[in-house]
DNA sequence: CTATACATGTAACTAGTTACATGATTTA
DNA sequence: TAAATCATGTAACTAGTTACATGTATAG
C-alpha cells in the first residue's frame, strides 16, 4: 500500500503530526497520491501499531493535543524494502473513456462537451505544473538528488496532462466530423 | 459508477449472462474499466433490483441454469442520463511514481530497474495495441460510428503506453545520470 | 460576527480484490 | 487423467470517500 510509504517519505523530510501532514499532502503528493485527513490518521494509527512510526503526545493550551509522528528504524527499512519491490500496474479507470466506448447510446453532443471540459481542466493543471516547473525547479533537466526525484515527478503530471489535451483535442474533431457527416 | 454503465453498454450491444459478459469484458472493457466475475455478478444483481435489466433463466442440461441479462427501457434511460453528467477526473495512482519521489531513501538502481520492467510491459501492451489497430481499424482515421468511437477508445491506450515509455526513458536516463555524477 | 486555521477523531458507505466452493462437460 | 470451459455464487478483506462531531484561537 502506497500511502503508508507515501507516508514514510514525507516523515523522513520532516516528522510532524496527522494535521501537518494532511497539509502537506494536499500541497504535493496529493498530485498523485490524493489522501483526506480521515485516510491519513487512520493510516498513522495503523502503522504507529506495526512500529513503523513512533508516537510523541504534545500538550497544548487552547487546542487539541497533538502528537507528533517520527519514522522509526523499522519504518525506514520498510521503506526501502517496499520500494524495491516490483511495482504494480494499475489501469486508470476514466469514466469519459466507458463514455467514449459507449457514445452510440449517447448523447454525442454531451461527451464532446465534457471532453472540452476535460481539455479546459488540464490546461490549466499543465498550467500550474509549468508555473510550479519555472519556480522550483529552474535548474532542470540538469538536477541531481531530491530534486532531481521531485522534478522527474513533476514531469509525469506534465506529460500526463499534455497527452490528455491531445486525446481530447483527437476525440472532439473526430466525434463533431462523425456528427457532421451523418447530418 | 461506470462499471454499471460500461455493462450496459456491453448488454445493449448483445444481450447475454453474467458469465458471458465476464468472458468479453476481459476481451474488451477491461483494457480501460477491468472488472473480476464477482463484480460483474454483483452488480448485475443490483441492476435487476433497480430495474436497469431483466433477468430470464434459461434452463440448461448437465451444468447450472444460466440467467440471461437485457437492459430494459429504464436501463438505456439510466445509461444516456449517465453518459450526459460531468466525467470526474480520477489521479491515477501509480506506486512507481511515489518511490521516484522517495528515492532519495530507496536503492536507486532497483528503481531504475523497475521502470525498465514497467518500459517494457508498456512496449509490449502498445505492440499489442498496434496490432488490434491494423487488424479491427485499417480505415481509422476516417471511422464513423461505434467503430470510430471504439478506436478512439484504443487510442487513449496508445497514448496512454507511448507517454508511458517516454516517461520511463527521460527516468533511467536521469536517475542513471545522477547516479553516475555522485560517485 | 464570520470564516479560517488548528487538531483529532467516529461511523457508514462504496468499489474493488482475493480466496473458496460446487459440479458437469469437453479437450488435450 | 488432468486441465480448461461453462456457470454461479458466498465471504472476507482492503482502500478510499463522505458525512458528522467537537472546540479554541485568530484574522478579516
Amino acid at each position: 500500500m502506497a500511502l503508508e510509504h507515501a507516508i514514510l517519505i514525507s516523515l523522513r523530510e520532516r516528522a510532524g503530526s496527522g494535521y501537518e501532514l494532511a497539509q502537506r499532502f494536499g500541497r504535493s503528493m496529493a498530485y498523485f497520491w490524493p489522501a483526506t485527513h480521515q485516510q491519513i490518521y487512520r493510516t498513522l494509527g495503523r502503522m504507529a501499531e506495526q512500529g513503523w512510526v513512533s508516537v510523541t503526545e504534545v500538550p497544548q493550551e487552547g487546542r487539541p493535543d497533538k502528537k507528533t509522528y517520527a519514522v522509526t528504524a523499522a519504518g525506514r527499512a520498510e521503506l526501502r524494502r517496499w520500494s524495491g519491490e516490483p511495482a504494480p500496474r494499475v489501469t486508470p479507470r476514466d469514466d469519459l473513456i466507458v463514455k467514449v466506448r459507449g457514445a452510440a447510446y449517447a448523447d454525442i453532443e454531451a461527451i464532446v462537451a465534457q471532453a472540452q471540459e476535460r481539455r479546459e481542466s488540464s490546461a490549466d493543471q499543465l498550467e500550474r505544473y509549468r508555473e510550479i516547473e519555472r519556480r522550483d525547479f529552474p535548474g532542470a533537466p540538469g538536477l541531481t538528488g531530491q530534486a532531481l526525484h521531485q522534478w522527474l515527478v513533476l514531469r509525469a503530471g506534465i506529460r500526463l496532462e499534455e497527452n490528455e489535451i491531445e486525446w481530447c483535442d483527437e476525440l472532439i474533431d473526430a466525434l463533431r466530423r462523425d456528427q457532421g457527416v451523418k447530418e
